[in-house]
DNA sequence: CGGGACTGAGTGGCTATTCATTCATAAGAC
DNA sequence: GTCTTATGAATGAATAGCCACTCAGTCCCG
C-alpha cells in the first residue's frame, strides 16, 4: 500500500477530498434520505464534480458504507478506551453510555444518518449489524457480565437480553433527540437512563 | 366521509381488493425494502394488474402510509383496550408490554416494515411521529405518571424521559428479533423488559 | 346496452455511472 | 532556467436503464 511513492510526506489534496466528499455525504444524507439523495448533490455540497466522486468511492453505497464503518470504528475505539480508564463496572457502563450520547449529540447530521438512514432496509441493517454494531452491544455485554461476575448485579439476569435494553433505551434517546423540534443536550440524558437502568439491574 | 353511499352493507369485493394489495405490499415491503420494491411487485404479489394499484392508493408513498395507519390505530386501540381491564399501573404496563411484542411477534413482516421500513426516512419519520406514534408514547407515560400519583412508582423520575425508556427497550427486542436467525417467541421477551424496568423505576 | 372495474403496454422523468477531454503540474532534456 | 512531454486528477455532458404512473381499451355484470 505504501510501496509506490511513499516518500512524498504530504498527500493532503487527496484526503481533503475525499473527506470533503463524506462530510457532504453525512450533510445530504441527513437533509434528503439516503434514496432521496442524487449523487450530484453530494458533489455538489463537496465542491467537486459528480465524476470526482467515483474516484474516491466506487458507488454511492460505499459511501454510506464508509460512513458508518468510520464512525463504528471510532466509537467502539474510544468507548474501550474508556473503559480501561475505571474498574467499576457500573462506571463503565455510566461511560459507554454517556459517550454513546455525547458523540451523536455532538454531530447531528451524523446523528440522523446513523439513527434514520442506516435503518433504512434490512439488508444494510444485516450487514451493518454484522459489522460493528453487533461488536458494540457485545462491548456493553461482557461488561455487564463482568459486573455480574464482581456481585454488583443480578447474576439470574440474561446479560445478552440485558444489553440489548440499555442500548435500546439509549437508542431511543438519541432518536428522539432528532426528531424533536425543542433543542436540548442530548448527552445528560444518559444519567437518567443509567438511574433507572442501574437501579433495575443492581444486586441488593 | 360516509355521506356518500353508505347503504350498500357489504362491499366485500372492493374491500377484498384493497386488502389484497395492503397484505401483498407488507410481504414485498419486508422482502426488498421499500425503495426497491417496484409497484409492479406488489401489483404481481396481490394478483392484479399495475393500474389496479392506483383505483385503490394515489401513490406507492400511500399505501405505504396506509400501512402504518392501519397498524397503529389497532394497536393504540387494543392498548387501551387492554389498560381498561386493571387498575393497577404496574399491571398496566406489564399488558401494553406484553401486548406490544406479541402485535409484531405475530406478523414477521409487518414487523419488518415497522421496525425497519418505517424508519428510512427521517421525513416519514416525522409524519409518523405525528401521527399515531407520540399518542403510544403518551399512553405509556399517563400510565406511568398514574403510578407516580398512586406512589407504587418514584416520584422524581421524568416520566416523558421514562416512557421513551420503556418504549426504546421494546423496540430494540422487536429489532433483534427481526436481525436474528434464531426463531424464538418475542413476546416472553416482554418479562425480561419488565423485570429490569419495573425494579428501576419502582417506589421502594 | 351502459357503466364501472380492471388491464398492461407505453410514456416521461429521473439519476447513477461512464468516459472523452481538459489542464495544472511534474519530470526530463538541454 | 526554460521548453517539451508525460501524467493523472478532475470535469461534466452524455448514456443507459429504471420505474412510478397514465390511459385507451377490454371485460363483465345487471
Amino acid at each position: 500500500m505504501r510501496s509506490a511513492r511513499s516518500i512524498n510526506s504530504d498527500r493532503p489534496v487527496v484526503t481533503d477530498k475525499r473527506e470533503a466528499i463524506l462530510r457532504a455525504a453525512i450533510r445530504v444524507f441527513a437533509h434528503n434520505g439516503y434514496f432521496n439523495s442524487k449523487v450530484a448533490d453530494i458533489a455538489s455540497e463537496a465542491g467537486v464534480a459528480d465524476g470526482t466522486v467515483y474516484l474516491y468511492f466506487k458507488s454511492k453505497e460505499e459511501i454510506l458504507h464508509s460512513i458508518f464503518d468510520r464512525s463504528m470504528e471510532e466509537a467502539i475505539a474510544a468507548g474501550r478506551k474508556q473503559i480501561e480508564q475505571t474498574s467499576d463496572p457500573r462506571e463503565k457502563l455510566r461511560r459507554i453510555a454517556w459517550l454513546h450520547l455525547e458523540r451523536l449529540g455532538a454531530d447531528r447530521d451524523l446523528a440522523v444518518v446513523f439513527q434514520v438512514e442506516l435503518r433504512g432496509s434490512t439488508k444494510f441493517m444485516e450487514e451493518f449489524s454484522a459489522a460493528g454494531f453487533a461488536e458494540y452491544l457485545s462491548l456493553i455485554r461482557s461488561t455487564f457480565e463482568e459486573g455480574q461476575h464482581a456481585g454488583v448485579f443480578r447474576p439470574e439476569l440474561n446479560a445478552k437480553v440485558v444489553a440489548k435494553i440499555l442500548f435500546g433505551a439509549l437508542d431511543e434517546m438519541a432518536t428522539n433527540w432528532i426528531l424533536s423540534k425543542r433543542r436540548y443536550k442530548l448527552a445528560p440524558m444518559a444519567d437518567q437512563v443509567l438511574d433507572i437502568f442501574l437501579n433495575g439491574v443492581s444486586a441488593r
